[in-house]
DNA sequence: CAACTTGCAA
DNA sequence: TCGAGTGCAAGTTG
């Protein structure tokens, strides 16, 4: 072997796992390759740890990204020999890329075929229930190439199927699950034409120019060669509904928006009335309150879900068929809800763009919005936002309190939930945030926390106001003015600032309890808290030592480590 | 009929 | 599992 590897900051074990040594020097560099094709598992202090899956390689292929690129990688900052197990399992992984394709026949509305290139495959298709039930014999009449669009011609079609067009969606996702992602190439539906255009200068004053790498992120989407669906992953503070509008620019065509709450609606049409020549009669926005449908409309997941019963159908799906539409746009697609998919022929017809932060979802069903959306087109490197002062640094830290001695009694016989709570509102917790606060005296501050009484005690003895779901939208908005406005600089909020868009600027936050639940959300809505500072942002986590509290701490590093945050850890005697 | 409150779902 | 929060619809009120 090699003595000089002996540097090289990653190592490749033949259970796909990558580990990447966090001092190595060429830590950056390697990362910004690996984060190409693997998906981070963990990150603590001292080594990372990534993976290769089937998705992570199809996303790396679906941009370009060839297996010997990979392997090139992998070899290049590898500290010894990649094993050979792995090397086959990468080309063999993302040789199934692309493999089998689907197409339009001409003159035939009703089905597409299925293109199959051995015979081989055809049988490992037939073999597996979910797709076999989904395959129609070629019809006769069918019976060379040329009849069908985008195949090489003289292909040899007898190993393929056909396909009814309201199974594409379906099709799809199963092929995806028995490890052949389909590349589709039937024509995408052109919605009605729309006038859509940027302004130079935004509605409230300022000049507006596209950011470089926005417009990368949006020609990775709609540029030469690409199908017209995607994903974009931008970190939080990158621009994601510009991005998006600058795709709408692009087609000029009818767009149905989807987004995951009512402060995004507005926002959204907000940014439209800001930034582009639209008027408010073309923009509609259908919720609970409003049923609008117009050239925009930007709708809600939860409307497209609702339904009186769980044997009735969706009655808002229609509004996929009142409109010529020509793209949809899916804000947050990590959170796209199952039964979305269901409409699958009305959406696989369509343009299709999702955006988002991260592809990670909880239920693991990331797969399928690859597959029904489409893969990942575009990835902003965010090392590259920072050194450009796009999004600035910001500091994590971790700071570990001891638990109130009276309460350790209570602690060592307490059920597993009780012992997070406990742990949670453990009371020393408020001698930090004050010491916090006297640090950060010029800074904008939140606070937050889980637990509505511990957030009322803590208004309390500290003498500021707290926000929670409770508050009427009348008392919200006067704090959250009056922090805009600089007459305040601390507020508590409960989980309100998981949702709230409208929450204000602020560059320091303290959590003094976090959620069981879905990490990867929290960290995404404290980015967005954090947005960009001149002097960088800070974000302090209060965690009980010794207790079920740094459980849940562990598992969190890795989705602000993603973030590109910095990770500190200290501890509080 | 707009502005609420209430109950439900996920 | 629980706690807190959301959005939607339908009912109630001035």
């Amino acid at each position: 072997m090699d003595s000089q590897n002996h540097d090289r900051p990653i190592i490749v074990q033949s259970d796909k796992t990558i580990l990447l040594e966090v001092h190595s020097p060429d830590f950056n560099k390697a990362r910004n390759d690996i984060s190409g094709f693997a998906e981070l598992l963990k990150s603590p202090e001292h080594v990372h740890t990534y993976k290769l899956s089937p998705l992570s390689l199809w996303n790396a292929a679906s941009i370009g990204i060839t297996a010997d690129d990979i392997v090139t990688s992998l070899q290049y900052w590898s500290r010894y020999p990649v094993p050979e197990s792995i090397l086959f399992s990468i080309r063999d992984i993302i040789s199934k890329y692309g493999l089998i394709s689907l197409h339009k026949v001409i003159s035939e509305e009703a089905y597409f075929y299925l293109y199959i290139p051995s015979k081989k495959l055809n049988l490992e298709c037939r073999s597996r229930t979910k797709v076999k039930d989904l395959l129609l014999p070629v019809p006769e009449e069918i019976s060379q190439s040329s009849q069908i669009l985008d195949l090489k011609p003289d292909t040899d079609i007898q190993f393929g199927f056909f396909v009814h067009h309201y199974n594409r969606g379906e099709l799809k996702l199963q092929l995806m699950k028995a490890g052949y992602p389909v590349d589709d190439l039937v024509p995408l539906k052109k919605g009605a034409y729309l006038d859509i255009s940027f302004r130079t200068i935004t509605s409230s004053g300022y000049p507006f120019i596209l950011r470089n790498y926005q417009r990368e992120a949006c020609d990775a989407f709609i540029g030469n060669g690409k199908k017209g669906f995607g994903t974009l992953v931008l970190p939080c503070g990158s621009g994601k509904t510009i991005i998006g509008i600058a795709a709408m620019e692009a087609f000029k065509t009818n767009t149905l928006i989807v987004t995951t709450n009512i402060a995004a609606v507005h926002q959204w049409i907000y940014e439209l009335l800001d930034k582009t020549n639209l008027t408010k009669d073309l923009i509609g926005e259908y919720s609970g309150d409003r049923k609008e449908i117009l050239p925009i409309t930007i709708c809600t997941y939860q409307i497209l879900t609702w339904r009186k019963d769980k044997e009735s159908d969706f009655p808002h799906f229609s509004i996929f068929r009142e409109r010529d539409w020509g793209l949809i746009l899916y804000d947050e697609v990590h959170v796209l809800p199952a039964p979305v998919f269901k409409v699958t022929a009305e959406i696989q017809a369509l343009s299709r763009l999702g955006l988002t932060a991260t592809l990670v979802r909880e239920d693991n069903r990331e797969d399928e919005v690859f597959s029904l959306v489409g893969p990942k087109r575009y990835d902003v490197p965010w090392k590259e936002l920072e050194q450009k002062g796009w999004i600035s640094e910001a500091h994590c830290y971790e700071i570990r309190v001891p638990l109130k001695q009276s309460l350790e009694l209570d602690y060592a016989i307490g059920s597993k939930r009780q012992k997070y709570r406990i742990a949670s509102e453990n009371p020393i917790k408020t001698q930090v945030v004050k010491q916090l606060i006297e640090n950060h005296k010029e800074d904008y501050i939140l606070i937050i926390g889980q637990y509505l009484l511990q957030l009322s005690q803590l208004a309390e003895e500290l003498h500021l106001p707290l926000i929670t779901g409770a508050t009427p939208n009348s008392k919200r908005e006067e704090l959250f003015n009056k922090f805009r406005k600089k007459e305040l600089h601390i507020l508590i909020v409960s989980k309100v600032a998981n949702f709230a868009i409208d929450l204000p600027d602020a560059s320091v936050a303290i959590q003094i309890s976090g959620t069981f639940g879905s990490r990867q959300e929290e960290a995404q809505r404290l980015g967005r808290i954090l947005r960009p500072k001149e002097h960088g942002s800070y974000f302090y986590s209060l965690i009980t030592r010794y207790t079920s509290e740094e459980e849940f701490a562990a598992n969190r590093q890795k989705f602000l480590a993603e973030q590109g945050y910095k990770y500190h850890i200290e501890i509080w005697d």
